[in-house]
DNA sequence: TACAGTCCGTGGACGCCATCGACCTCAACC
DNA sequence: GGTTGAGGTCGATGGCGTCCACGGACTGTA
C-alpha cells in the first residue's frame, strides 16, 4: 500500500471505469503493472466493489429517510441486524454509540412506502422504538475525499 | 427509461466495470445498442458517476461520524452549505426536515481529527449547534436495491 | 564479493472489446 | 403511400486487457 496504490484508489474512486491503460498513464507505470496492483487491491479487500452512482429520483426512489433504532433490553443485536439485512430499502446500516443502537439510511419511492417500512421496523423483535428523519434533499452523497499524497 | 434501461442500471450498480459486451449479453441486445443506451443514461443524468467502493479503514479513514446541525435564526442556508462543501471530510450532506437542518456523514482518520472537525463546524457562521454520533461499525453502506422488474 | 531467490516491473503477442459507419425495421404522421 | 426518426443489427478496425517470458534491484547467506 504505497503512494502509487493510494493514487490508483483515488483515481478509481473518481471514475471506476477508467481503463488500465489510462490508469497506467496517470501513475506512470505499464498497464500490466497497474493490472496486477489493482487485482491485489481487490483481492486484499481494499477495493470492495465498483458501483454506478445513480440519481435516485430517476429510478423511482424519491424518498430518503434516516432512521434511528433503539433496541429493547432483551434484544439480540445479531437477530435485529439480520432482520434489517433482508429489507432492501435499507441502503446503509451503522452500529452507533449512544441510545440509538443503529442508524439506517433507507430509500423508498413514496411516503406511503416509508410508512410501511417504519411499521415493519417497529414490529421487528428487539426494536423498542424508531425515530425517523426525512431528507428533503440530498446535497451530495459519498463524495470521495482524496487520500493520496500530492504528487510532487 | 424502459425495462432494459432499468436492467442496465441494476447491472452497473452491481458492477460498474462490466464491459459493454457483457452488458449486451445480459440484456439481450448488441454491444453498440447498449453503448448508446448507457451513453444516454449518463448524459441524461440518470447515471451520475462510476465509483470504486473502498474499505475506509484501509485508506486511513477509520472514524465515521454522523452529525446533526442546527442553524441559528440568522443563518443563510446557502452560505452554510458552501462552508460544508469545502470540508472534504463531509462525504454526505442531507438537508433535513426537523430541528436539525442538516445531517452530515463525515469520515476522518482519528478521534482527534473528528474533534477538530466538530470545532470547525461549530465555528462556521450560521451554525447554532451540532450533535455528533459515532459509528462503531458500518454494517453495510450504499447497498443498491434492485429496481428492474424481474425478467420473466 | 559472489550468488541465489524474491519482488516488481517492462515489452511483446494475441484475442476480445469499444466504437464508428452503413444499413435495416418499424411506427407515427402527413 | 412516402417520409421521417428512433433504435436496432452487422461488419470493420484500432486500442485494450491479459498472459507470458524476461530483466533489474534488493536481501540474506556463504
Amino acid at each position: 500500500m504505497d503512494a502509487i496504490d493510494l493514487n490508483l484508489v483515488d483515481l478509481l474512486r473518481g471514475n471506476a471505469r477508467l481503463s488500465y491503460a489510462e490508469l497506467a498513464r496517470q501513475v506512470g507505470l505499464s498497464a500490466p503493472a497497474v493490472h496486477e496492483r489493482v487485482g491485489k487491491l481487490e483481492s486484499g479487500g481494499v477495493i470492495r466493489a465498483y458501483r454506478a452512482e445513480v440519481e435516485p429520483e430517476t429510478i423511482g426512489l424519491g424518498v430518503t429517510a434516516l432512521i434511528g433504532i433503539v433496541e429493547d433490553s432483551e434484544a439480540d443485536t445479531d437477530d435485529v441486524l439480520e432482520a434489517f439485512r433482508v429489507m432492501p430499502e435499507i441502503e446503509s446500516c451503522y452500529f452507533m454509540a449512544g441510545v440509538e443502537s443503529f442508524l439506517l439510511k433507507a430509500r423508498v419511492g413514496t411516503i406511503a412506502e416509508l410508512e410501511q417500512l417504519i411499521v415493519r421496523l417497529n414490529r421487528t423483535p428487539g426494536v423498542a422504538s424508531t425515530r425517523t428523519g426525512i431528507a428533503l434533499s440530498t446535497k451530495w452523497e459519498n463524495r470521495p475525499q482524496p487520500v493520496a499524497p500530492p504528487t510532487a
